[in-house]
RNA sequence: CGGGGUAUAGCGUAGUCCGGUUAGCGCGCCUGCUUUGGGAGCAGGAGGUCGGGUGUUCGAAUCACCCUACCCCGACCA
């Protein structure tokens, strides 16, 4: 399945499209740009959904589904969203197909045609907002607290499996809030549950921040993310939690009567985490034998491989091993016992070494004799023959090893890869040869961010929310600046 | 949308320049036997409208023209 696998070194891009397709994550599809993901790389997104469906139940939203296609009057209401999404919207004009004239398949049926033509939502603010304009008549209707989990449809260029694809899953989050403090404190909330989440359960160390106006959502008064630094050395935007303002609500005209009696608009946010998750988690720990998955993500946690040679000593075996599966299972780690007599345990190794199981464990005749079981752990490639006796306590303890140990990996990775920089020359330099991070001063103004990113393709990933104001003068005009901002080549 | 490239079995490819046997090879697949602690060995077998169309020719995977799809680089983007 994965001889010929390149090396990160030799080509990273090849490295990444391979591992995607070999591990069986993914594939294209007949339709340009768009991707099937296969039962193994949706097994992980579920994990995901459902640690993040839960944390936005913990934080008091529920969720609700919202039309695909979208009025294309709507995309007009709000001037900045239409100009951001105009683009790249796919758009349906007709409802109805007929036999084509010469017998040879369908055509499009002229009368047919759609009096307003409908958008394929490449997000939901519109449709949302038209809606909540019904919901929202008093302060007492507020908050409200709002995800949905859909497909979108951006028409992009150039695609990439799970990073950049024309259609892709997400979740959004939309709420209304009667203040704008409130409004902020929950696209900050929401940016703090995304970090969490990728720190904790993706073990992907990641830095909050705002976007500058360049990187801005359109429609957004502003625009929060968690960034996280790629093997590569470019960055990812993993996450993004927009504070809309009254954008919303004027354009769609969402009042409220507050309990002054005072009819005002309301406050919105709106924050989203898509597959390209999926890419981050790839991105973020494999190595050149495969996928590696944190324990917390991996849609099996540890697999048992029998060893044997006749059919009693399989019988034997998966008495011992369908015990431990038992065993572990009570603890609540998933666990497949693969006892598949079509493949030899050295082809199985390579299968599940690939698709990053984080443990597994074999047990074989000698193991029976001495009772004992081999342990090895896809994070480091070790090895190790422990005593059967109470291994689900100590395979226990090692899933919890691997999932701090990608994290503190990654992060010192992330640490070698962030550089501070004060002068242009160095700037080039760090960017053109070093990639990562570089943490520098900027004048605050749309010009240079566009002049520095037309120069070395580098771009503004964010300015630190926890930054330490520090006076200095920006990297590019020399102008003062008192923060420094985080600069990098992007997916 | 600009510039470059590719299309031969499920996957990867040789053959194309210079037209001429039954289109070859590796992986994978099927059957049998031997194997099984890091991608097993041997033997036998199945699988091809050579991307599509038109033309040149006694004869086209090979030459010409048109079309389509995909890949890489750039502009755009989560």
């Amino acid at each position: 399945m994965a001889k010929n696998f390149p090396t990160r070194e030799e080509n990273y891009a090849q490295w990444y499209n391979d591992l995607v397709i070999k591990a069986d994550m993914a594939e294209n599809s007949a339709v340009r740009g768009c991707m099937v993901i296969k039962p193994y790389g949706y097994a992980i997104w579920e994990k995901m959904q459902a640690v993040l469906d839960k944390m936005f139940k913990d934080t008091g939203h529920m969720n609700a589904y919202f039309p695909l296609l979208i009025p294309k009057s709507f995309f007009s209401k709000e001037a900045s969203h239409v100009e951001g999404f105009a683009k790249e919207c796919a758009v349906v004009t007709h409802y109805r197909l007929k036999n084509s004239p010469d017998g040879k398949g369908v055509v499009v049926d002229e009368d047919a045609k759609l009096e307003e033509e409908l958008i394929i939502r490449p997000t939901s603010e519109t449709i949302i907002w038209d809606t909540y304009k019904k919901w929202i008549q008093s302060y007492r209707d507020l908050p409200l607290l709002v995800n949905q989990w859909a497909n979108v449809v951006r028409w992009e260029m150039r695609t990439r499996l799970f990073l950049r694809t024309t259609e892709f899953l997400w979740q959004e989050g939309h709420t209304a809030h009667a203040t704008k403090k409130e409004a902020i404190e929950e696209s900050e909330k929401m940016l703090d549950v995304y970090a969490e989440f990728a720190e904790k359960w993706m073990a992907m160390p990641v830095l909050k921040g705002v976007k500058s106006p360049n990187e801005r959502f359109a429609g957004a008064v502003e625009t929060y993310c968690i960034e996280a630094l790629m093997q590569d050395g470019k960055a990812l935007q993993a996450g993004t939690s927009h504070f809309l303002g009254q954008n919303f609500a004027k354009a769609f005209d969402v009042k409220f009567l507050s309990k002054e009696n005072k009819l005002e608009y309301v406050w919105a946010t709106s924050w989203g985490v898509s597959t390209r998750l999926m890419g981050a988690l790839i991105m973020a720990h494999s190595d050149d034998k495969g996928l590696v998955l944190p324990p917390k993500l991996a849609p099996v946690q540890v697999v048992i491989i029998p060893i044997y040679r006749k059919e009693e000593q399989l019988a034997e075996i998966s008495k011992v091993a369908v015990k431990l599966k038992e065993a572990l299972q009570a603890k609540g780690i998933s666990v497949k016992f693969d006892d598949r007599d079509t493949y030899k345990p050295g082809w199985k190794f390579n299968e599940y070494e690939f698709k990053g199981i984080p443990v597994r464990l074999a047990i074989g005749p000698r193991d029976l004799e001495n009772g004992t079981i081999e342990v090895a752990r896809r994070d480091t490639l070790e090895k190790e023959t422990y005593q059967i006796t109470d291994i689900e306590n100590k395979v226990e303890h090692i899933l919890e090893q691997i999932q701090d140990n990608l994290y503190q990996k990654a992060l010192s990775f992330r640490e070698d890869n962030t550089h501070v920089v004060d002068s242009w020359d160095e700037f080039k330099d760090v960017i053109e040869n070093k990639g990562g991070f570089v943490l520098a001063h900027w004048d605050g103004t749309s010009e240079t961010e566009d002049k520095i990113k037309a120069e070395t393709k580098a771009t503004i990933r964010t300015i630190p929310m926890d930054g330490k104001s520090e006076e200095g003068a920006c990297v590019y005009s020399g102008k003062p600046s008192n923060q420094r901002v985080v600069f990098a080549k992007a997916y």
